[in-house]
DNA sequence: CCGATATACGGAACACCACTCCGCTTATCA
DNA sequence: TGATAAGCGGAGTGGTGTTCCGTATATCGG
């Protein structure tokens, strides 16, 4: 009596039907539309904007992200994947020192679109609590393998930890006000020509 | 015809009447029941619980306060004020070297309150464009007599400006996590033990 | 290929917010 | 002691995040 009856029971432990399609293609479209909408108005844009942008009702855009900050870090994880992909793909395509200031400034870029969600993430919200141990773990490698390569082409000094100059740049863009984003391409550019300071020798191939 | 009546015109330039005392009495209130709330509740709190610890309609609150932001800045302002009048109380009470050291904690108190408005600053509220440059005009000579009187004491180093030491401190602040408001105040008691190590001599009188 | 059914969709409805409006109250002053 | 301008209170407005549930549809056993 206690037993479950000998079929028609759905297995919970293991759903096996493969998600739909459209459910997929939806939270895709709701990432993008996402994406697009914080980057032109802000992280604090209205949920039904977004869900107006991808085409979708509300109630599908809730059913992917509980609430606006799953939202927010899901975007926000998406954009770090991102830039740090685009490391990997730098470091095929150049040189190595060329490589590095590319995906600096790429950085720099991404840092810029951030200001608002600096602030969120100091809010308390539960959802943004392993953001910036997610920024690190990704982030840290990919500088790390592309001045680990500039170092080793002499192209720039040994000496800058990965952690340090993610840190830096990012301190720098916190510069806001009337020529905040100016001042921030003037110090970040500074800071760059300082990685080149103590290089060992310009070309590939030159030791004593 | 186009002319005025000779009289019954109430003077626009020049209101005569003398501001009702009941208005004063509660703005003082609206101002001291919002520094409580954004002290518990973070600057998000809701305008409606103000209005209620402070014993009043929200449309009272909203008749001396037109929106949210201008509230803010005013308890914002106001707690500016205690802080830098504070200095001068420290520095007649206390010895210098004493003086500066009991006003950095109380100032480095007064920063981790503003968590949330740090924020709110970078909204792009106009209604804090102004705020900056009232910190600035504020705390820079209240410091600054403090550096200058421990100076002159020989107490502590006389290469620190004081814009610097209030940005730094206000930096070092910005840490949060886990234990963000330790590692801020080890970081701070470092920062000012700095502040000693270069004095010319300890005592009021050595010179060789 | 074709129902059966779990899954996902859409948007009306709800709770809460900042802010407005206007009839009523009250401090000020002649 | 009125007359009257200034101030007060809170219901109302418009907009937000979030929930709920009837409807539509992709998947899959037959």
């Amino acid at each position: 009596m206690t037993q479950a009856p000998p079929k028609a029971q759905p297995e919970n432990p293991l759903p096996q039907r493969r998600p739909r399609a459209d459910s997929q293609r939806n939270e895709e479209a709701v990432l993008e539309a996402a994406k697009c909408v914080f980057a032109t108005s802000g992280v604090d844009a209205p949920v039904r904007e977004i869900a107006a942008r991808a085409g979708l009702g509300i109630g599908t855009l809730y059913r992917h992200f509980p609430n606006r900050s799953d939202l927010i870090a899901a975007v926000f994880r998406r954009e770090v994947d991102a830039c740090a992909e685009e490391a990997q793909r730098l470091a095929a395509e150049h040189p190595p020192g060329e490589a590095l200031m590319r995906w600096l400034h790429r950085y720099t870029a991404f840092i810029a679109t951030k200001r608002g969600l600096a602030a969120a993430l100091h809010s308390g919200d539960p959802a943004f609590d392993a953001l910036p141990a997610y920024f690190q773990a990704h982030f840290e490698p990919a500088l790390g393998a592309l001045l680990a390569a500039a170092t080793a082409t002499h192209e720039i000094r040994p000496d800058v930890a990965p952690y340090d100059l993610l840190r830096a740049i990012g301190n720098l863009s916190t510069a806001s006000g009337a020529d905040g984003a100016d001042h921030t391409r003037r110090m970040v550019g500074l800071l760059l020509d300082g990685l080149r300071y103590g290089a060992g020798a310009p070309p590939p191939k030159a030791a004593p």
